[in-house]
RNA sequence: GCCGCCGUAGCUUAGCUGGUGGAGCGCUCGGCUGUUAACCGAGUGGUCGUCGGUUCGAAUCCGACCGGCGGCGCCA
């Protein structure tokens, strides 16, 4: 039994193989029939003539709809007319599973689409996607491994905000209320104590009502956290990370991009060191381009969109104001009115893909925070006891793993990036 | 939460200055021994999102409701 790419093989011609797989195309004329048959790895043309088959085999072929389950064995061809210039000369053609009338067909919308996802995963276009997903995922382990990160698990059942509080899911926790969790990251500063480098890969839930090309309400967060490391060194380990994903991608799915017709020169022409913005610089940017900013306000999309339109590689933007950025951002000894802090925006309209930055360490500085944002200390009890038992310096990030998809795959919307997206409105498949 | 837009056959849609709803794909049957989202012929399929109003007459005009889409905000 072989796989449909290895039949794509000069020494294979004239050979008989056998091979399995779903029907993807059907078309019949006259005494032949054409079918294009979809594995896990490809497609390939089997001709299924009435002259070399038995007439029951021929009968199944002439059955046997779009996506049914077939074992086919035959003679491997060369052959002009066949796409991708290999076809099987069928021998034998069993169907094992009959698919009913197939409800996707030509014509077909995004919702129509969405509704049939379960199915949808089939497609060219989805397998390719989930093939560069896993690549990622996979290559984000690999790297944390290699820089000696300890990989931890954090509940996803918390019992309050992180940050904020209007965008947590409530559930009922046996008479309680609990919360799924919109971050792990002050769990991960808990581990960094014993691991020092410690890193999570998971899903993170928001409330957020979001009617956006680049929102969720679950997604898969990276998150990471590191002991005796300050922001700069933070954002080196953050673009080492990237481009080790960037690498894998180019190494391993140029098939999957070519299919999706990402314009890979852009990745390939990614290098380190990625480009540095302070954030009072960006608003001077803003105003040229014709965005009314001022310093202060956060960075909306627009801005966001004029930022990585102007880069072709990714951007950190480093040291907000305070005010707009969690209790938990060190501020800058330097000047204390702006975080150590960095977003990473990814190129090409992209955006933030990153948010990141120093924590506070100081005990006193902590509890000073978190009065100024007139937020409740009983609500951080844990968080803030990790200051008074020997602390230390330290910093983490969070990446949002299915925006890095969205953007390596070059992707309209975030939920082409996802086998199952989750909106305010969608649950189902 | 705010601002736009859309609901017509299983799917994609035309019809929207009111006068008995068309097409493509799919599906069924037939034809074709080289098709490429095949082609050719015949057939099949609609309480026009729901409720109410205007009118001799509503898919079309008005209102409410339901469902959905796009963008902003929020963020990863």
């Amino acid at each position: 039994m072989q796989k449909i790419k290895e039949l794509f093989n000069d020494d294979l011609v004239e050979k008989e193989v056998d091979t399995r797989g779903w029907i993807y195309r059907w078309r019949e004329s006259g005494k032949i029939i054409f079918i294009v048959l979809r594995d896990s790895t490809g497609i390939i043309q089997v001709t299924v003539s009435r002259d070399n088959v038995s007439e029951e085999d021929f009968n199944s072929a002439k059955s046997a709809g779009i996506e049914s389950s077939v074992i086919v064995s035959g003679i491997v061809k060369k052959d002009e007319r066949a796409p991708g210039g290999f076809e099987i000369l069928a021998k034998k053609f069993k169907v094992i599973g009959l698919s009913q009338n197939f409800p996707i067909t030509k014509d077909k919308s995004d919702e129509f689409l969405l509704d049939m996802r379960h199915l949808w995963l089939r497609s060219r276009e989805m397998t390719a996607v989930l093939k560069i997903r896993s690549t990622i995922f996979d290559m984000l382990h690999d790297f944390f491994r290699k820089e000696g990160y300890y990989e931890v698990q954090a509940p996803m059942f918390v019992s309050s905000a992180v940050e904020g509080g209007s965008t947590l899911f409530e559930v009922p926790y046996f008479g309680r209320k609990a919360y799924l969790t919109q971050s792990s990251q002050f769990y991960l500063e808990t581990f960094i104590f014993s691991l020092e480098n410690v890193y999570t890969v998971a899903p993170s839930f928001r409330a957020e009502k979001s009617r956006t090309r680049r929102h969720l309400t679950e997604f898969w967060h990276l998150e990471a956290e590191a002991a005796w490391i300050g922001n700069d060194d933070m954002m080196k380990l953050e673009e080492r990370m990237i481009m080790h994903v960037i690498e894998g991608i180019l190494e391993k799915n140029r098939e999957e991009l070519i299919l999706l017709k990402r314009d890979i020169s852009k990745l390939e022409s990614l290098s380190l060191p990625f480009n540095r913005m302070e954030y009072a610089d960006v608003i001077k940017i803003g105003k040229d381009v014709g965005l009314d900013l001022e310093y202060g306000a956060d960075l909306g999309a627009d801005e966001e969109y004029a930022i990585t339109q102007k880069f072709d590689k990714p951007t950190f933007v480093i040291h907000f104001p305070k005010e707009i950025k969690p209790f938990y951002h060190r501020p800058d000894p330097e000047n204390p009115s702006v975080v150590l802090n960095h977003d990473l925006l990814a190129p090409e309209g992209y955006g933030e893909i990153i948010g990141g930055g120093e924590r506070i360490y100081d005990l006193n500085e902590l509890l000073q925070r978190i009065k100024e944002e007139n937020l409740n200390p009983e609500d951080y009890s844990w968080y803030i006891d990790l200051r008074r038992y020997g602390t230390v310096p330290h910093s983490g990030f969070g990446l949002g793993i299915d925006r890095l998809v969205w953007w390596i795959a070059a992707l309209d919307h975030i939920k082409y990036a996802v086998p199952y997206p989750r909106n305010v409105r969608r649950l189902v498949p």
